[in-house]
DNA sequence: GCGAAATGCACAAACGTTTGTGCTTTGTTT
DNA sequence: AAACAAAGCACAAACGTTTGTGCATTTCGC
């Protein structure tokens, strides 16, 4: 019904104040222009009675601020990242920023298109997941002097800040967990080769092979995938020699590889152990629970965050980068063998 | 770097031609206005070697129009409305639109901020799965002239456009099975009361419980939340005399349900069966796989979509509600008894 | 070749804010 | 009472687009 929106122009005529004077009460900025207590007060009375609603597009366009973040991830339908999304919204709500999430579906084309989209509006930060291994798209970003700050998979040396899980460690971890159980004949099932989270777990599976002296080349699959983990473990049930466990690389892979286990009627732990990276809640719930390499979602995005902000205010760009512990959480799903 | 994001002026004096035909030509409208083939060349060439990138701001400002929409869900990390948000997303993205995603948290306040906010921001439409019983301010956007479609959660004699499940004919086909099944003795956890769907979904219970003779006001809970099932479980499993089934209304009730029925060691569907409202890839690997009323979560957003933007474009105001039937998925969490 | 129609383009206003600057009024100091 | 500082406010330009209108120039029918 309300045909046109109310601008402070409105509020001007309805106070008898000048257009100016009206914004800069608005804006908080009476003190600093000296605004009589009065007028504030009629300003500020009026904006409410005739529920003024400002205009970010008109602000913005003379600001530059438009008080607009980004966060791109690969896929809201991965729980992990839902996680992060959820997690990084309700935060930068607390600073008054909107965040706009884009889904780059785990394509690099896509996540282009985003950014490019994302330019147009103006963001004053970003947070990103990037899908793949390029990133002169990300790193022109930052040089455009918009904040960015990668989280989850990202790019060793090189100057954008990051905050991840400590991928090694983790790996090592549960490889190493592996081992004490017993385990030598131990598969990995990797995500993308190219992504520096994967490889870095590839390194601290393969160190702690190499350590104990195990075959350190068990190595399959090359997609972050329900399908990748599916097909990679149907293969490996196949070979004359089974491993004794298989360490997969994301929830996602897990998925895949627990569908096939089951489609094979393979027990959990009894015939073959699992250990995955990434919780979920419903890990407790399998057939198996399944042990895991929890990450710290919550403080990787509250860590993400801070830095963001504090690169936006301080225009620092000190290039920040970050590892968090993972931790390990035992379920049933590994069998001590002698 | 680029000290100055470059205009459609830039172009302007790059190409030797006005502002005026520049922006024609680059907002699609060369041939309602007659700009000759060569000079549009000349734009099209300029704005990609200067790296043109238009300013929505100031279009927006002009236009009123903002390209962007709103979808407002309860929250992201359930995984159900994480898959429409995603797939609205996509969605919406083929018709160049950017989507604004909010999380109210299941807090009727913050949906409140969330909407104001986003109007502020010239929000063109705006999907909402609302989260509580409260429709004032929801009817107010459209009111103003907004575009809404309410999805999964509507209010029923208001016409306020929706699409959703057959919620009724859902739960009373999950009861029926049940009754076919041979139990009498069952008890549904629900969610939230005062909302449509849960309402609907306890009446296609006792409906089905009254068709058959049984005592349908075994109805427990009060929340669509993982504490309201692990609680209400828990307290069910206490009685003198315990249900054969459990029908939970939702995905995050059946998980606290199935942590109850865990911890007490209660076998499913051994000694309780359980059926729940909406579906996930996740209750095929369960320690038993759960048999579920699954929603069409696609066609309900595509549906959503489509009405919205048809409102967009024609102004067509007349409102449309939409119930798709639901599908019954069995896997193995009831048990026959005589 | 003449008038009319079609073609090709530019002027300038407008969208709703923010903000540097400057004008008036009031208060304070001597 | 003169001089000056502080308080309180308004003018007008600017942000980067879009668009109604109008002025040239070309094309065409005859």
């Amino acid at each position: 019904m309300t045909k046109h929106s109310i601008s402070i122009k409105d509020i001007a005529e309805a106070t008898g104040l000048s257009i100016t004077t009206v914004s800069r009460v608005l804006s908080g900025k009476a003190k600093q222009y000296r605004i009589g207590k009065q007028s504030q007060e009629k300003v500020r009375e009026a904006a409410q009675k005739l529920h003024y609603v400002p205009n970010h597009f008109a602000a913005n366009l003379r600001t530059g601020r438009s008080g607009t973040l980004a966060l791109i991830i690969p896929s809201l339908n991965n729980p992990f990242f839902a996680g992060i999304a959820s997690e990084i919204n309700t935060e930068l709500r607390k600073f008054n920023y909107i965040t706009i999430i884009s889904d780059s579906d785990e394509n690099v084309e896509t996540e282009k298109m985003e950014l490019l989209q994302l330019t147009a509006r103006n963001i004053e930060g970003l947070i990103i997941v990037p899908c793949g291994d390029q990133w002169q798209h990300i790193r022109e970003i930052q040089d455009q002097g918009i904040p960015v700050v990668c989280i989850d998979r990202y790019f060793e040396d090189l100057d954008i800040p990051y905050v991840s899980t400590d991928n090694y460690e983790g790996a090592y971890k549960a490889t190493r967990h592996l081992i004490e159980n017993g385990h030598s004949r131990i598969t990995c099932i990797q995500g993308v080769q190219t992504s520096t989270p994967n490889r870095l777990r590839v390194n601290g599976f393969t160190d702690a092979m190499k350590e104990a002296g195990f075959d350190s080349e068990n190595i399959a699959g090359d997609d972050f995938t329900f399908q990748n983990g599916y097909l990679e473990t149907k293969l490996l049930l196949q070979q004359k020699v089974r491993p004794t466990a298989i360490f997969t690389l994301s929830n996602t892979i897990a998925m895949g590889c627990v569908k096939a286990l089951k489609e094979e009627q393979i027990n959990v732990p009894n015939e073959i152990s699992l250990i995955t990276f990434d919780d979920h809640p419903y890990l407790d719930y399998l057939s198996t629970p399944l042990s895991c390499i929890a990450q710290p979602v919550s403080d990787i995005s509250k860590i993400a965050v801070k830095f963001l902000l504090s690169k936006i205010q301080n225009k620092d760009i000190s290039t920040s980068q970050v590892l968090l512990k993972p931790s390990m959480k035992l379920r049933d799903s590994i069998r001590k063998i002698n």
